[in-house]
DNA sequence: CGATGAGTTGATCCGACTCAACCACGGTGG
DNA sequence: CCACCGTGGTTGAGTCGGATCAACTCATCG
């Protein structure tokens, strides 16, 4: 009883059950199971029939996408509170995208179709899927201008700083990005790679803008990233 | 009367009023207003405050993302059937783009408040709302990860092979893209410049791939373009 | 019949990718 | 506990796709 509670008071903080009466989260929690990943644990691969919907109740997953030829790049990051495979939401046959955690992850779990059920008989819950995928679509146009007009020191430095504002922790030395986050990683979310991140991030460490050690980073100076990302350079 | 009823038809057609009731279809259309564009003219642009929501009726319309600097991507072309201005949906406060009519154009408009109370009343609109904007959502993914592991070459070719099918018309000498075209137009497409556009488009030209007049082209053979676009070129 | 927007084509240049070699951790197992 | 090996990271040299710069032609329209 003690733990239905809680589990609602988690629900209620979620992107996708938010401003709902307790009546209806209880619905919804009776409808949830759990899952639980270790770091690097898959979810879901790109091309799995859509089962489930998921939502992040601690830890922190990936989002990418492969091309045939085995290029990858990184779609999102997506930690507590945020919705996993709107493909359920949508009626979207296949998953568009492969889920790999990259810390150890608890979620909660659906099926599609009671999913879809819980939409229909709640439109709260619809409104709030309008909102986050509309607003996931409004970010990923931003990026599609960003990554076909803008520079790619400017890209990396736009990544650092939303991964800083999602994930970040503050720290004596700045913000540090508080989940392992290598080159690679980096490259994928910027569109490039790894070569060029890692020449551009020791550029920066020399002059105090970011700190980095293994698979870690720390934002020293945002306002400095914030410049390059919106300066001509 | 007449005029309601051929309304109503409309609306049944379109992709975010779909599998609707007569009777809810009729709230819809009650709620409804008329706005008619001239080749040129503008709906709204990138940063006004988010007023209406629009849905097309005959025409055609593309929205576009400018950066400060000028730079200028096309996000998408929109025709009949399609809805046009998602944020009013998703509560977003400022349209994230601009809408500007490539051919005389006619459309249905609803407050986004109304809309967003047909939604809370009727969730079998909030739930093609998510069907749609998922859609969306994950094409232009898909876009994105194209635009940074493709070449050149290959987004045009899929840009034009897009167009062909969401505005073709078949004729003697293949599928002709059915509105003014221009090459900066594609350029703004698949995130490169008209020169290489330009270049790219003669060369096919002299394969017989397609044929181009003034802001207007036609694909003579869709399979070439298709290889081009998925071959290791 | 100018004027203006659209298209072509050549020459040049540069940002970023590719290829390559090497180094530094850190986790694992003997 | 330490040696080992694999993953992750650095850095240099060379190359190239496509942008940029520039000059010119050709439609279209007022």
């Amino acid at each position: 009883m003690m733990d239905s509670q809680t589990d609602i008071g988690i629900l209620a903080g979620t992107e996708i059950f938010r401003s709902l009466s307790g009546e209806i989260l209880d619905e919804v929690r009776r409808a949830a199971s759990r899952r639980r990943l270790a770091r690097k644990e898959v979810l879901y691969h790109q091309g799995d029939a859509v089962r489930n919907f998921y939502v992040v109740v601690v830890g922190r997953l990936r989002a990418t996408q492969t091309t045939e030829e085995g290029n990858q790049i990184a779609l999102r990051y997506l930690g507590p509170g945020e919705l996993v495979g709107y493909a359920a939401l949508a009626g979207i046959p296949d998953y568009p995208g492969t889920v790999v955690a990259v810390e150890d992850t608890h979620l909660f779990a659906w099926s599609a179709g009671a999913m879809r059920e819980l939409m229909g008989r709640h439109p709260q819950i619809a409104l709030n899927a309008v909102a986050v995928l509309g607003t996931r679509y409004r970010e990923t146009q931003a990026r599609l201008r960003e990554i076909s007009t803008e520079t790619v020191e400017r890209r990396i430095a736009h990544a650092l700083l939303r991964l800083a504002r999602q994930a970040g922790r503050r720290t004596a030395q700045g913000t540090e990005i508080c989940f392992p986050l290598s080159r690679q990683d980096i490259a994928e979310l910027a569109g490039t790679t790894l070569h060029t991140v890692s020449r551009t991030l020791s550029g920066w460490e020399k002059d105090g803008i970011v700190l980095s050690a293994h698979r870690h980073v720390v934002v020293c100076l945002p306002e400095m990233l914030a410049a390059i990302r919106e300066a001509a350079s």
